[in-house]
DNA sequence: AGCACGCCGACT
DNA sequence: GTCGGCGTGCTC
């Protein structure tokens, strides 16, 4: 009886995205898993595909191809994650291979090598021929050919003198060293060194002394017995040390770091602990909500829950937006729980990203922290999951698989029976209102750990400040604050909404803006750089001197970028050192922390930046928190606008005066009216809910409504939005009357690397067939491939633009 | 995604 | 007459 494994292929395109059968070599037969990664061939390709199962009859009916060779020793996915990644692709539309891909650390994705191989047929006098290949029989398969050259290929491969192989290759590696094994007491008696080899004589009564157990690398045992690594191996070459490989682990953490204990909690904290407690022992998937202010004290409430999980034998997982996994946060949990956690973020490289997986894998790790993709860590028996700033938008993937990790949080936590819990000093809409349905249930912590005030907030109105202001964007308010601070020796933040405000070149003489050739926007100015860039497709322009149309030399800059502000703010206050963060200044791996580091330590008085500064900060000699633009989000046409702006000002406010010395916060604003401002200003959380169910409610939004936005594009305009419409007419049948389809319309900025786009949002209560008939839409539509066309379907768009 | 098969314009 | 353009269709 043959065995026929389903494997899904490395090919994510709509045609492919299914399992194609293959056979079993009898002598992988008990080898291959469900789960495993294999190599396979694919028409004359050679390619990585994912083993989904496992039958004794093939349901295709042609000759089957053989299973060429497997990739692990054990399934990369159990069949949990294998499962999850099944139903993660059906709920975000996304193909089976990309979720399961996502779900492995970056090291085990297969790259591939195309090589062209030449046989004993080739011919020894051809001058090109020799030149190519050398004294090598296989040779990477050479880009850029001509014509000509291409055609003797073809020519070479048609007389068997050449043939092409593919390579799968798989990158990851467990980092190892050299090491030796203790040696046993009888052998270390027998062994016999020379008078003169000191070093030896050293190294053998240390070993005699004072053994080791297991193995040591052979820089541990050199430091260990005091002799060189030299030495060590000497001893390994005389035999009487037996050499060993060892793995090591590329992210040691500070193994030094002491360990705290857990601190005693509020009446407040013991409620909501023995909550989650609770459901933990009774393994209830159930849902809470924990609404806390900032510096109420809940990650001491996440590490108490974590560690009665543990004591279960349970493991625990925690996400963290990724710009909040700052290594004071990760020093807080290991103090806590030592080598038993494993982090995964952004700033490790990908081997070490493979070991941390790897750790988890094995059960070394039993709790996971991460940002959004470590909701996949192959953690088995979970106990608890915890979401922190569940209201972060990072939390959702904006490319494909456009997953949310709350969503995928809460399948796990059904699989394994566990609670999850959403912590946020501003929940999100969507729930804060199933915790008023009492789908979720709500624990509050409301007051501060050490009852210190919130400071507080001067709401600046830039409409009436207008003839005052000293520049454009500085009101005297705010400038006489950054005085006073500047001369009480203490430290300021500025945050600047950048969004829609930077700089742009324009031609004072005819209007002349600088646009990108690929997009519908204009291009950025870049001062430092000295270059315009499109911040969309990343086109780079010389700044011009003349301007292309009307020859004029009046080319000026205008808009508020980061670089202009730091620039206006310096002369203004030449004294202060100022610090600026945003994308530019913290592109390079680590770049974000070291400026955090820098203003931490007191080499700057001043913080400028966007709104990455808002988040993750936390320094308590901060004392003013000034906020140039807080409205430019509230311009956008987008429905998250007011609760976006709600929690930025709130977290922002939240920063000032954290240490002893009170703080102040001041925000400028077009709009001091708006009710997000008032509120955040007030860090009112439950009216702001109230006020803007309302608004959501009138405009048919979440959580009142479901949506789905559907993308179309194509390089051709006319064709981008013939097929919006036909998609959009073929759509609405499937749709009960409940439902809304707004759209087809042109995206706001229409055209990225000359791709143009159209939107389609759909709002609904409730379409179970809604899924399904996206589904067959997309298969069935000829159309879309012939055209260049995508559709990319987004199920609880983050961004409706 | 690749890669091949297959049917129409500018070259040896 | 052929080379080669990229439209169309398949990969277990």
């Amino acid at each position: 009886m043959t065995q026929v494994a389903q494997v899904v292929v490395d090919v994510a395109t709509r045609q492919t995205d299914q399992p194609y059968d293959y056979a079993i070599p009898d002598d992988l037969v008990s080898v291959v898993t469900p789960g495993m990664r294999v190599v396979v061939p694919f028409g004359r390709r050679r390619l990585q595909g994912f083993v989904v199962g496992i039958q004794d009859h093939a349901a295709f009916d042609g000759k089957l191809k053989p299973i060429q060779q497997v990739m692990d020793l054990e399934p990369a996915l159990d069949h949990e994650l294998l499962a999850l990644s099944k139903w993660v692709a059906n709920t975000t539309f996304a193909f089976w291979i990309t979720t399961m891909q996502t779900m492995l650390p970056a090291a085990m994705r297969a790259k591939y090598a195309r090589l062209l191989v030449r046989t004993d047929q080739f011919p020894a006098d051809d001058a090109w021929g020799r030149q190519l290949f050398g004294r090598s029989q296989t040779i990477p398969y050479p880009e850029d050919l001509t014509a000509a050259q291409t055609k003797q290929l073809r020519q070479w491969a048609d007389q068997d003198a050449v043939r092409v192989e593919y390579k799968v290759k798989n990158q990851a590696r467990a980092k190892t060293r050299k090491g030796v094994h203790a040696p046993t007491a009888a052998v270390l008696a027998q062994v016999t060194v020379p008078n003169r080899a000191k070093a030896q004589q050293k190294l053998l009564t240390g070993l005699q002394q004072a053994p080791f157990a297991g193995t040591l690398t052979y820089a541990q045992a050199a430091q260990h017995y005091d002799v060189s690594e030299a030495t060590i191996h000497t001893a390994e070459e005389a035999g009487w040390l037996q050499p060993a490989t060892l793995t090591i682990r590329r992210n040691p953490l500070d193994a030094q770091t002491e360990r705290d204990a857990p601190k005693s909690l509020t009446p407040d904290q013991t409620a909501a602990t023995d909550q989650f407690v609770t459901a933990v022992t009774n393994k209830q998937a159930h849902t809470f909500l924990l609404e806390g202010v900032t510096g109420s004290g809940k990650t001491e409430v996440y590490l108490q829950t974590i560690q009665a999980a543990l004591d279960q034998g349970r493991t625990a997982l925690m996400l963290v937006p990724e710009i909040a996994l700052t290594p004071q946060m990760v020093h807080r949990v290991y103090a806590r729980f030592g080598t038993a956690v494993a982090v995964l973020h952004s700033g490790l490289s990908d081997g070490e990203k493979y070991d941390e997986w790897r750790r988890i894998q094995h059960q070394q790790a039993k709790i996971v922290v991460g940002a959004r993709s470590a909701v996949f860590a192959p953690l088995t028996n979970i106990g608890v999951i915890i979401i922190d700033e569940e209201h972060e938008s990072s939390y959702k993937q904006d490319d494909s698989p456009r997953y949310h990790a709350r969503n995928v949080a809460l399948h796990r936590a059904k699989t394994f029976h566990c609670p999850v819990i959403l912590g946020s000093a501003t929940p999100s809409l969507e729930s804060r209102a199933r915790a008023e349905k009492g789908v979720y249930t709500l624990v509050r912590l409301p007051e501060r750990i050490n009852e210190r005030p919130l400071p507080p907030v001067h709401i600046i109105d830039m409409r009436q400040a207008g003839g005052a202001r000293v520049t454009p964007d500085f009101s005297p308010e705010l400038l006489s604050a950054l005085e006073n601070t500047l001369a009480k020796h203490e430290q300021s933040v500025l945050m600047l909404n950048r969004r829609g405000y930077s700089a742009q070149a324009m031609c004072r003489n005819c209007g002349w803006i600088a646009k990108c050739p690929n997009c519908d926007i204009s291009l950025t100015v870049h001062l430092a750089a000295h270059k315009l860039v499109c911040h969309y497709c990343g086109h780079e322009a010389p700044i011009p001197t003349r301007c292309p149309v009307c020859h004029s030399d009046k080319i000026r800059f205008f808009g508020t970028g980061t670089e202009k502000i730091e620039d206006q703010l310096q002369k203004l206050l030449p004294t202060a050192r100022i610090l600026r963060m945003d994308a530019d200044s913290t592109r390079k791996k680590g770049g974000h922390a070291r400026i955090l580091k820098a203003f931490g330590s007191g080499q700057a008085d001043i913080l400028l930046g966007t709104q990455m500064i808002a988040k993750g900060l936390d320094f308590p000699t901060v004392t003013l928190v000034g906020v140039i633009n807080a409205d430019t989000a509230l311009g956008m046409p987008d429905f998250r606008a007011s609760e976006r702006t709600f929690q930025l000002l709130t977290q922002v406010a939240g920063r000032a005066g954290r240490g002893d010395k009170p703080g102040a916060v001041i925000i400028q604003t077009y709009n001091p009216d708006h009710y997000a401002i008032q509120l955040a200003s007030h860090q009112d959380y439950e009216s702001f809910f109230r006020r803007e169910m309302v608004v959501r409610h009138q405009g048919k939004y979440p959580p009142y409504y479901y949506t789905v936005l559907l993308t179309i594009s194509a390089p051709s305009e006319s064709v981008t939005a013939q097929e919006a419409y036909r998609i959009a007419g073929d759509l609405k049948p499937l749709l009960s009357k409940t439902a809304i389809v707004l759209g087809p319309t042109p995206r706001s900025i229409t055209r990225v690397n000359n791709r143009y786009y159209y939107q389609i949002l759909v709002k609904f209560k409730k379409e179970p067939a809604l899924g399904r008939g996206l589904h067959n839409l997309l298969t069935n539509s000829q159309s879309l491939a012939k055209n260049h066309v995508q559709v990319a379907i987004d199920f609880e768009p983050q961004q409706i633009m």
